[in-house]
RNA sequence: UGCUAAGACGCAGGAGC
């Protein structure tokens, strides 16, 4: 049982569900350990129903489930976003007398957020016994999640420091926080904490300080930490690509990516949303159309992020057709798009054809905005 | 009483106005 129980979790971990079913059928008894993997497993390969299926089974079959088999149930009933299930899972847990349990805790407080219940979420946190860095991560990005930024940071300013085990994630989301209210001066005592315990050249920890500083417009900041930072993937470099162009900075933000690339980091599509945002800043359209040119040479010319952002880079250097071509050619238009294209429009003059594209936009019963 | 097999939670960047 053991090793056909090693053998599942490792076909699971190499992606062959396949063949972990394989291992599954063939037991000829299994136990808890077994079960729960195979729960995880589909949790893992998108399967959410069925693995609430699975755990029901196991049930039925007389198996005891334990805490880590919970778990699992909360990850499937997260993934499905089925709240009622979830309950359902709490109740059982609740039970069983396993609210003490942390991991337990941090599952629901998660599955809650992710069911859309914060307040049920809140709930769970509020009683816990003790607390680690992922319970307080997990609310914090709860509140963040459900635009609840005060509440958030006001969260984040009763973390127990002096009794808390940090890591990068909840110096991430603490960051998170202060960024998504501009609260620079809250998130600069966040950064000497970080320097004092040493995070602030993790990759996960930088990124987000770059990013904050570069959201706040502070972007000398931004540098110092990114200078920090020691082995950059593309992540901090978008960050400092959309700060220039937040802060009017365009041109140094087409330079950065030049030197990005040629430090041979690849970019990927928000590094391309960034740049174009760029060129748009800049009007810069030979620019422009040579980062097109990359775009279609990756194939991404039509992931609506960036055809929306090429549709308003072109609008606004005042290539009407080439925003057009884009623009018709898109497999879903949105909102977002065909604003884009509506202010192009009326940027050059053809009032007309902006109305004609808005009353389209109703007539393919788009939601104006 | 202790040790001994297998499965566990959260976290960084993006489009129009």
């Amino acid at each position: 049982v053991f090793v056909a129980s090693t053998l599942i979790n490792m076909y699971i971990k190499c992606g062959s569900m396949e063949d972990a079913w394989g291992v599954f059928n063939k037991m000829p008894t299994r136990n808890m350990v077994s079960w729960t993997a195979m729960i995880f497993g589909l949790v893992k390969c998108g399967q959410g129903q069925k693995a609430l299926e699975l755990s029901q089974h196991m049930l039925e079959q007389g198996v005891e489930p334990d805490t880590f088999t919970f778990v699992a149930v909360l990850n499937a009933c997260a993934s499905l976003g089925s709240l009622e299930e979830g309950r359902r899972a709490h109740e059982q847990i609740r039970s069983r007398e396993w609210m003490s349990d942390i991991y337990i805790c941090n599952c629901l407080i998660d599955m809650f957020n992710k069911c859309g219940s914060i307040e049920d979420a809140w709930g769970v946190f509020d009683k816990m016994p003790t607390r680690n860095a992922v319970s307080w991560t997990t609310m914090i990005m709860g509140l963040l999640k459900c635009r609840q930024e005060k509440r958030a940071l006001e969260l984040s300013q009763q973390i127990p420091w002096t009794t808390l085990e940090p890591d990068a994630g909840i110096f991430a989301v603490v960051l998170k926080a202060c960024t998504s209210l501009e609260a620079l001066e809250e998130g600069k005592q966040v950064h000497e904490r970080i320097i004092k315990l040493g995070f602030e050249s993790d990759l996960l920890v930088g990124s987000s300080l770059v990013d904050m500083y570069a959201k706040c417009g502070t972007m000398e900041d931004a540098w110092r930490v990114f200078s920090k930072i020691p082995k950059h993937n593309v992540i901090p470099w978008t960050s400092m690509i959309l700060g220039l162009v937040k802060s009017r900075q365009g041109k140094k933000a087409l330079e950065l990516f030049q030197h990005m690339q040629e430090q041979g980091v690849e970019p990927d599509a928000f590094t391309f949303v960034g740049v174009l945002n760029a060129c748009a800043s800049q009007t810069s359209l030979e620019e422009g159309r040579h980062i097109h040119e990359q775009i279609i040479k990756r194939g991404w010319e039509y992931e609506v992020f960036i055809s929306s952002s090429l549709v308003d880079m072109y609008g606004k250097c005042g290539s009407i057709e080439e925003a057009w071509r884009v623009f018709s050619k898109m497999p879903t238009q949105n909102v977002i798009s065909s604003t884009a294209m509506i202010m192009g429009f009326v940027k050059c003059g053809q009032g007309e054809k902006a109305l004609e594209l808005f009353r389209r936009m109703q007539l393919e019963e788009m939601e104006p905005d």
